[in-house]
DNA sequence: TTCCCATTTGGCTTAATCGCCAAATTATCA
DNA sequence: TGATAATTTGGCGATTAAGCCAAATGGGAA
């Protein structure tokens, strides 16, 4: 059976997109604070809405977004709805994320300092 | 060494800002699918635009809100620019959310099966 | 130098996103 | 049932993103 190039055909274009979505989803800060604080087990929108702070009418609509992109599922329990996540390989992409941006921080003070050093010294 | 809860400190904020810069780099389809391609090796600009399909200048800027982002890396070789990834945890990032829209399509097929057999069964 | 090729930048139009308010919805409790 | 609390939905103005064209930039080759 012969592998045909990914890229090309429209199942794999739809995937894609799919993902995008996801993607696109975790791209905003709230979000992604909400997301972050779920990886700690489910939260209701009031515990949410304290942590971001904002209108309770744009948290809930933040939320429809993660759930829409299937990263988080909802679940109505008396007068409350819990969130709680579903795409658990996030908090692993968000530790390796963090490590990437604490080492560009660090390339780059170090290219100042290289930078300082040669405009003093030399 | 007593543990701030991460979200209340400044520090956290910009963290938190910087990795939803990643997921909204990552969070189009055009984009994603040309980093998906940066997986396999370095690639111009020339071989990126082919991909996609858009204008080159269009590609050009995506490029460079991924580059902004820190996921790829440029370097200019000749007449050609090489994009090459910088950001390698995306790639398993990727198997993942995979598996879980196909497991998402496969839970929604069966769903429906299920409503199909109860409406005609019983 | 001059031409050409690959890439980037500026500018502009259209579309999508954000965040708030107000109103609708749904559940609990008295 | 009526009041109250939690959440969602509709809608609006303001900001931002997307994509194309045209023009600028920069390197390589003639």
């Amino acid at each position: 059976m012969q592998m045909i190039a990914p890229q090309r055909t429209a199942a794999h274009r739809r995937l894609i997109e799919a993902q995008a979505e996801i993607f696109k989803a975790l791209g905003h800060p709230s979000r992604l604070l909400m997301v972050e604080e779920l990886t700690r087990g489910e939260r209701c929108v009031c515990e949410l809405q304290a942590l971001v702070g904002s209108d309770v009418s744009t948290v809930s609509k933040h939320l429809s977004i993660l759930k829409g992109a299937g990263v988080v599922r909802d679940e109505k329990r008396g007068a409350n709805v819990y969130y709680s996540l579903t795409l658990g390989c996030v908090r692993s992409f968000l530790e390796c994320t963090g490590r990437h941006i604490d080492q560009a921080a660090q390339d780059l003070s170090q290219d100042l300092a290289g930078l300082a050093a040669l405009r003093s010294g030399k």
